[in-house]
RNA sequence: GCCCAGGUAGUGUAGUGGCCCAUCAUGUCGGCCUGUCACGCCGACGACUCGGAUUCGAAUUCCGACCUGGGCGCCA
């Protein structure tokens, strides 16, 4: 019976194991065998004057990460990774791999990202590549288990759209059939829809895309968004829901991502601390104008260098509240004493933007204005607007990017290492 | 979309006009080796993105194409 290789310990005594080989050292009369699984790696010690002539005809086969069935002896050895090794009474070749590898899976040798995602199958055969992921499945857990334990429903909402309803981003247009229709870049319309059918607390995580010819280190074209909506609830509130979902986001993965951390090399995963500052935009303007010197008046969109110079004053996670109404969508609800301002947020990293939220109007007739006033026409999305003249609840929300969040918890360099397979403006394979 | 950088064995690199039928490491293959853990030692194998130009001579300079990375813009 296959045990997992993290199970293998000095008391375990007979032992079988399935994995890859991850490394072969033959030092001659002894052969020292590295195998792998996605729990650990043993050592199995070949004696070769000790073992069966089967076993002998079978390593003699067998290349780098082959695919290997053992058993035999575990016994404790202070020279063994692990403190223990197996010297197998039988050793199968399940499956034998080609060579030359398109990638080093020891990581002897480095390899470029580029080269890692065309071979993204073996490179993610790598433990600490293996890890970011394991990190990343636990940390969509722990945000189910967050929002469902205080009565969220999760949806799933059209990823395949008529038209453009928010502006600004560029969309995908696809044929289906003999429409014209869109890849959604946002839950955004459908979440609020789901307000006005009196769900009150939603989340979905899935996938939005972004026609955007960006090429940086954090955008993907397709990137996975956790998008949440609150009934009765203003910006305040959901701002707090969202800095206690990263701190149990953070603190889970810490509790139970011991190996996988280990792997990455973080010895102690740092967790942010809730409150997060609210720091006014206007207050944010002014930093970054003061820090770069560069003419970064009110009314400005926060470009790259000042949200760089910005975070690297903040230190820490932070919120940047009470944005201009004039660059925030549509939907963002304005001051009511003063209407130029609205109730619109960032959650920002110091080195990125995780998230962006707002309380949203909900008042038709309100939203009809807001939409001429960003020059859209109400007209081209009669179906998100006719919810709100039926009894739409006050709401607020917010949109997380999981990849952007996986990214700054883990220090990781660039997006795309957040993601198995990422779409960017040049890769759409694998 | 603008700008910058780059493309050399499977992988990562050195090489800025002749010293290069190309460096080093890793890998693969063969040989030696019973405690390795980046095992060691010996030997072999394997590459200049493509097209054109300049030149006695081009991996190296120039032009074009293709591909890639990054910065910025843009980005619910």
């Amino acid at each position: 019976m296959r045990i997992p290789i993290q199970e293998v310990t000095p008391e375990t005594g007979q032992a079988e194991v399935i994995g890859w080989v991850h490394e072969v050292r033959d030092l001659g009369g002894l052969t020292f065998f590295l195998i792998r699984d996605r729990t650990g790696i043993l050592q199995v010690t070949v004696p070769k004057k000790k073992v069966s002539a089967e076993v002998l005809s079978a390593i003699k086969e067998t290349s780098r990460e082959s695919i290997v069935r053992v058993s035999g002896v575990v016994k404790a050895i202070d020279k063994a990774p692990g403190g223990r090794e197996l010297v197998p009474d039988t050793f199968e070749l399940v499956c034998r791999c080609a060579s030359p590898l398109p990638l080093d899976v020891v990581e002897k040798v480095p390899a470029d990202l580029d080269t890692r995602l065309d071979a993204r199958f073996l490179d993610a055969r790598r433990p600490r590549v293996t890890a970011v992921f394991q990190v990343r499945s636990q940390a969509t857990k722990a945000v189910c288990d967050y929002l469902f334990s205080r009565g969220f429903l999760t949806i799933t909402t059209p990823k395949v759209v008529a038209a453009a309803t928010e502006g600004g981003t560029e969309l995908f247009p696809i044929a289906y059939f003999e429409k014209e229709a869109f890849l959604n870049q946002s839950p955004q319309l459908y979440k609020q829809m789901m307000m006005g059918a009196g769900f009150e607390k939603v989340f979905e995580i899935g996938p939005i895309f972004r026609a955007e010819e960006h090429n940086t280190t954090k955008h993907l074209n397709e990137a996975t968004s956790i998008d949440v909506e609150v009934s009765f609830a203003d910006h305040h509130e959901v701002m707090r829901l969202l800095e206690d979902l990263v701190v149990h986001v953070y603190r889970s993965v810490q509790e139970t991502c011991a190996g996988p951390l280990d792997a990455l090399e973080i010895r102690e995963l740092a967790i942010p601390e809730a409150p997060f500052d609210r720091l006014p935009y206007a207050d944010a303007i002014g930093i970054a104008a003061k820090a770069t010197g560069e003419p970064i008046q009110y009314g400005d969109d926060i470009g790259t260098v000042a949200e760089k110079a910005i975070g690297e004053h903040m230190g820490a996670h932070y919120f940047i509240t009470d944005w201009p109404t004039a660059i925030k969508p549509y939907y963002a609800m304005p001051y009511e004493d003063d209407p130029s301002v609205c109730k619109a947020f960032d959650l920002m990293h110091p080195r990125m933007e995780l998230s962006s939220g707002s309380q949203r109007v909900h008042q038709h007739d309100l939203l009809v204005h807001q939409i001429q006033s960003k020059g859209l026409s109400p007209e081209s999305f009669a179906f998100y607007l006719t919810p709100f003249l039926y009894g739409m609840p006050p709401h607020a929300g917010w949109g997380l990017g999981a990849e952007r969040l996986i990214m700054t918890m883990l220090g990781l360099g660039n997006i795309r290492e957040a993601v198995l397979f990422p779409r960017d403006r040049h890769r759409l394979t694998p």
